[in-house]
DNA sequence: GTCTATAGGCAGATAGAC
DNA sequence: GTCTATCTGCCTATAGAC
């Protein structure tokens, strides 16, 4: 048959990917070694090589994965989810997912790691959040054309702050090491957007 | 005279402590070394290791010379700008600098570190988000009991998204070295507090 | 305060056996 | 595909001279 492996459930490339991409996640990139991916997987790093070339090499197949599989996860939001405002719901619970394993986003970690990253590396990372932001502005633009969202300016200008607000919401509650401060701040990131405050003591709308 | 050095205009302490910084807000933690600090002072590490134990404990100088230099600035913000509006703009302006410098913030950075800090630099880095939480709290409490700044829910809640809003948008912003973007997501964040948006056909307020 | 010298460890990486 | 063995280099850190 088609597997003829003495270890592990998948093959030894998706392991290595497995474990590097939460020790980026969670260390970042220059907080892991080879050494510790192998010694985890009961491999050597000598292994490892064989099955990535260097380090960069392993990094921007992380990235690339990553990327598909998040991809992956928006398309299934646009067959479940017709209204915009739970597009962007659930956009944020993809977010919270990670977070709950106790995770960065992987590219919000590169996002830091930048100026220390190979270029491959680099591009992918700002490929990540163009990918991102151009889904997210989609979906808004549907919703201010719907009238179900509302927001001034462009869409991807709004998009922008939405991808950059999840990131530092995830990137500050992991210190706190608690989900309820980044759906704190998740929901209001997206409350600006589904629906207009209740105005104060404000001169009427006639003005504008 | 009181200072009898033979290099550098600051002392020694002082001008490790600015390359350390710097490193740590362009590379991360652990992306720069003591050797690193040593070559560019033209020193050795031998004598960081006398101003300085360790990395550990270079790391809590570093957060609490920068801790206490963003107090600082809150302070001269509250000096010198009555309106709570015009506070939040400063506020962001103190993150567009440090941005400018092609940097992350210092505690942005070791947010994203976190896991791989000793236990006293974490505490110090969750402690700079708490000052800085309760600082821009104040400010919404104040903006809000006076009329001009409108949200939902509590200050402290506000501010975080506040906060954790700024440095998402620099994290990101980075990468695209565009400060232009940062900024962008800077105004949409404050500007859902500073004026209630122009509604577009809903329901009138009667039924909420 | 800063140096030289050095320790001991770990980094990423490669050659070659099996 | 995975191993052992090894390389080179850098890391943090310390001892002791000046």
């Amino acid at each position: 048959m088609a597997r003829g492996r003495q270890r592990g459930e998948a093959d030894t490339a998706s392991e290595i990917l497995d474990v590097a991409e939460r020790l980026v996640q969670v260390r970042g990139f220059n907080g892991f070694s080879y050494g510790d991916v192998a010694s985890e997987l009961e491999i050597t790093t000598a292994a490892l090589h064989y099955h990535f070339a260097g380090k960069a090499e392993l990094g921007e197949a992380l990235i690339e994965r990553y990327g598909a599989r998040f991809a992956d996860a928006l398309g299934e939001i646009d067959q479940h989810d017709a209204d915009p405002a739970q597009k962007l719901e659930a956009y944020a619970d993809l977010y919270l997912d990670v977070l709950r394993d106790h995770r960065m986003c992987l590219c919000g970690m590169l996002a830091a790691d930048y100026d220390t990253l190979p270029k491959p590396m680099r591009n992918a990372v700002v490929r990540f959040f163009d990918d991102n932001e151009a889904w997210v502005g989609g979906v808004l633009e549907h919703g201010r054309a719907e009238g179900t969202l509302q927001f001034t300016g462009s869409a991807s200008d709004a998009a922008q702050m939405i991808v950059s607000g999840l990131e530092g919401a995830m990137l500050v509650a992991r210190p706190y090491g608690d989900t309820d401060r980044f759906q704190a701040a998740a929901s209001r990131l997206l409350a600006g957007l589904t629906h207009t405050p209740r105005r104060r003591r404000r001169k009427p709308a006639s003005l504008a």
